[in-house]
RNA sequence: GGCCCCUUCGUCUAGUGGUUAGGACAUCAGGUUUUCAUCCUGACAACAGGAGUUCGAUUCUCCUAGGGGUCACCA
């Protein structure tokens, strides 16, 4: 029996995300339980958001975890690199394989054909989908044409006819699709860079991974994977797929309903054994009635026949009081020790901010009171707060929805572009300016006196903004400040 | 909408044909504590619905409903 190898796979596109955390235990956990070894590789494949500050701070706090890799990007390991955008030959050679044995081919139609086609299909009501344009050019022709230097990617070429399936451990059950179904998915990109597809079965094959534990939202696109490994005449790993975690809505948890960076999670003083533990509650459980247990009796025990398959909410309450159980156990020594690593997360975290947050500070009790607007999950808002110059609740409300609605088209990234977003709203709805920022700051930092508004914006980022937007017009609709 | 996945207390879950359906968080009610918190005790509270298989279904099968995911030159 060969050694299990299992990865996390993250992609440096944002901040860290508990998901993330949650899919990494879980394939460290199983690898571990089996003597083998866990793998961190970068899916950095994506060339316009991908960026090295995210690919750190996921390093960093993964590791802050507690979930340790044995191969990666910073450690190396024999199948390397491990950073997929140092692999490029090889994914395009890989491509050009496939395409020399009939299973892919060049694609030479533009945005503009696969728009137009996409917007007949949906007029059609078909599903979108590839048509096969290029599907029969003559290889000459598709070399010379690549020769001469016109833009193509390489796609996969589906069967069409037949179905495909795979065994998902987790629910012990096949998965088939109807080949029909599946598109002729990407595999190489105008800019010579992989699709996830390509690069995930061909990496995964090169550095030897066994079982693919990762988010149920990949089931859809297993087909393709598994059409890949039998076009390249490889074995495919063993496929698991884990619940998602989810908002309280049930959606699929999204920062714009919930914290889910790490870094927030680190900011904001939950110890790592308490998030462990927590997040190995979310979709598993240990045998008899225990819920407190460590990272090393959950890999000492992990048993992948206790993934349940329903996704969890993830549930705040919850958590808050696993951490509370864990700071009351703590010695003086490691309550220092967790202080201190919390004050060094916050800083860390806020430290666009910090600047501003310095300014007002007098004494070591004042950081709570300009940062806490941060990391309270949702602002319990004071009515009198929205006390507000030339503002009444009509037009407050007016004003929010119209913020909101504009945050969500215009999508601000920088201080300024959020300054011209609210004085742009408030000139079109012919209301003061002043008003409007004021109106805003409450909404977002619940107090008058807060930190700088538009640096704050830009810092919370457009999801959020939106959604503490939301969430005042909500309150002040039966909350507005009685009239002296 | 097509396809796929899922469905036990409000939430996280145990349970693999016969249980008073168990635990945890939350909530509520008591108790200990000069306050608060902790801690203790108790209460509330669930098998989505309908067929079938079976002597017997929470557990197996099918259907319905509901929820979710996915349909990109993002992962």
């Amino acid at each position: 029996m060969s050694e299990v190898r299992t990865r996390i796979a993250p992609s440096p596109t944002g901040a860290p995300h508990i998901g993330t955390a949650y899919i990494a235990l879980h394939n460290l956990a199983f690898a571990k339980n089996k003597g083998g070894k866990f793998i961190l590789r970068i899916e950095d494949t994506d060339q316009v958001r991908s960026t090295k500050a995210s690919e750190e701070q996921i390093l960093d706090s993964l590791k802050w975890m507690g979930l340790e890799w044995d191969e990666g990007p910073d450690v190396g390991g024999e199948f390397g690199p491990y950073r997929q955008s140092e692999r490029l030959d090889l994914y395009k050679e890989s491509a050009f394989e496939l395409v020399e044995k009939g299973k892919a081919y060049p694609c030479f139609c533009n945005k503009e054909r696969l728009d137009a086609l996409r917007a007949e299909q949906m007029a059609n009501k078909q599903n979108p989908g590839y048509d096969g344009f290029c599907r029969d050019i003559k290889p000459e022709e598709a070399k010379e044409r690549m020769a001469k230097g016109e833009a193509y990617v390489i796609r996969l070429l589906v069967n069409k006819e037949g179905e495909t399936k795979f065994f998902d451990a987790v629910r012990n059950q096949d998965i088939s699709f109807n080949n029909a179904e599946v598109d002729d998915q990407v595999l190489l990109k105008t800019d010579g860079f992989p699709t996830y597809h390509l690069a995930n079965v061909v990496d995964d094959h090169a550095m030897k991974i066994t079982h693919v534990l990762r988010g149920e939202e990949w089931i859809s696109s297993t087909p393709k994977h598994v059409m890949l490994y039998e076009a390249f005449g490889w074995k495919a790993p063993e496929f698991m797929h884990l619940p998602l975690l989810r908002n309280t809505d049930k959606s699929k948890i999204s920062k714009r309903k919930n914290p889910t960076s790490l870094t927030w999670f680190m900011a904001n003083g939950y110890c790592k054994a308490s998030l462990q533990n927590f997040l190995a509650l979310m979709g598993y459980s240990m045998s008899g009635d225990r819920e407190i247990f460590s990272l090393t009796e959950l890999i000492k025990e992990y048993d992948p026949s206790r993934i349940s398959t329903s996704a969890p909410i993830f549930d705040f309450t919850k958590l808050d009081r696993f951490n509370s159980q864990y700071i009351m156990e703590f010695s003086q020594d490691e309550f220092a020790d967790y202080q201190a690593e919390a004050d060094r997360c916050l800083i860390e975290y806020i430290k666009a901010l910090l600047p501003h947050v310095l300014q007002r500070i007098k004494s070591r009790s004042d950081l709570d009171y300009w940062t806490g607007f941060l990391f309270e999950r949702e602002l319990a808002y004071e009515s009198n707060s929205f006390r507000i110059k030339k503002l009444n609740q009509e037009q407050a409300q007016k004003l929010l929805k119209a913020l909101a609605k504009e945050m969500g088209r215009s999508r601000p990234v920088k201080a300024d572009d959020y300054k011209e977003v609210i004085a742009k709203v408030a000139s079109d709805l012919e209301l003061p300016a002043a008003s409007a920022f004021m109106l805003s700051r409450i909404s977002l930092m619940k107090r008058k006196d807060s930190l700088p508004l538009a640096e704050v914006m830009e810092f919370l980022g457009a999801d959020i903004c939106t959604k503490r937007l939301k969430e005042a017009g909500a309150f002040i609709k039966g909350n507005w400040p009685q009239s002296k």
